[in-house]
DNA sequence: TTCGTCATGTAATGGGTTACATGATTAC
DNA sequence: GTAATCATGTAACCCATTACATGACGAA
């Protein structure tokens, strides 16, 4: 997941690792902020595969003997990174549609095709529908015999999903109309 | 968190582990399942600690040497365990708070004491309500540069927790009211 | 010159999952 | 007797976090 909100990122403009991870705080709300215990690892990764470039300001020309080896390194998507990150954001396998995944692609979708985002919206939708019906036939199935609190967690659980499940159909026919307007026009 | 859920079922009633999982699933919402890989070691390790013992039906007094060592193995709470759990449940630490930790919390809360519970729904709502707060002033302070896609999520998440502290209000609310009740009777 | 914040990195650890392997019991 | 499901267990891996260590740089 990592890897996508990189790539993601990067696609924007090149930056370095300590401001990658402000982005990212930002950008995937409070609710998701990586360490740099797993932010930079990837870097490396990313690199070795290819995917990134690894840029000091030093490296430059005029590289002075006297600077320590330590300093911004800035990172830039390369080609092969580009067509790796397109991959991604079109995948619609299984990882698309969990709240991780989903999350991750859309915070690009920005960047991705619009009938991509609509298979991504509604597999999503899919997927919480089927949460949503498990968890509302087990309530039936149990819910007298739970206790206050138990029951309180699970119908507070249910409205959630019902809410998202509701957003996201909003999302797919505002994402149907445009589409429509931007074929027809 | 297994280990507070493991404890928490056994305080009910002794079971084996192939049923502590569904009970587990169900208690805890379709939202979150263990699996074996990390029950059973739980099992173990909550056993070597004197917390709950392990008893196989077989081993008992007619215990007959024709019978494989393997088969169901019922696992009970002891008195540390009982105690432990006791710890565990009234624990108004920091992890208390947080989604998972509280989680485990309330399914249990009917095992807690009324003036423990109070104080864990409230720190909940202290925690959500900073993220709310997080999460407005930094949709406020950068919502128009966002995408529409991203400010949806972003908007999507701050209702979600605005949910929630209501919800958490209305729970401590009557928690308060009950416990005026029960103080005063 | 020292303090705060920007900036990069590593080692140990954690808390789980997946995939696999096996045995016991029940229903047909 | 065989298929489904109940039941237990392990090994390899994954993806992160925490705690720690170091260094660069601007402002008071």
């Amino acid at each position: 997941m990592l890897e996508i909100a990189v790539l993601g990122l990067l696609n924007e403009s090149p930056l370095h690792g300590y401001e990658i991870r402000k982005r990212l705080s930002n950008l995937l709300g409070a609710f998701r902020a990586f360490s740099y215990g797993s932010l930079y690892p990837t870097l490396r990764r990313l690199s070795e595969a290819g995917w990134i470039t690894e840029e000091s300001p030093l490296d430059g020309p005029a590289a002075s003997a006297t600077r320590s080896r330590r300093g911004k390194r800035v990172y830039k998507l390369t080609a092969d990174g580009k067509e790796h990150l397109a991959e991604l954001l079109a995948d619609v396998g299984p990882d698309a549609f969990d709240e991780e995944g989903f999350g991750a692609r859309l915070a690009f979708f920005a960047q991705t095709r619009s009938d991509i985002r609509l298979q991504i919206l509604e597999g999503r939708r899919r997927r919480v529908e089927e949460q949503r019906d498990g968890m509302r036939s087990s309530l039936a199935r149990t819910g007298q015999r739970l206790d206050r609190y138990t029951r309180e967690l699970h119908e507070h659980g249910l409205e959630s999903v019902d809410r998202e499940v509701r957003w996201l159909t909003e999302l797919i026919e505002s994402e149907r109309s445009s589409a429509d307007n931007g074929a027809e026009a």
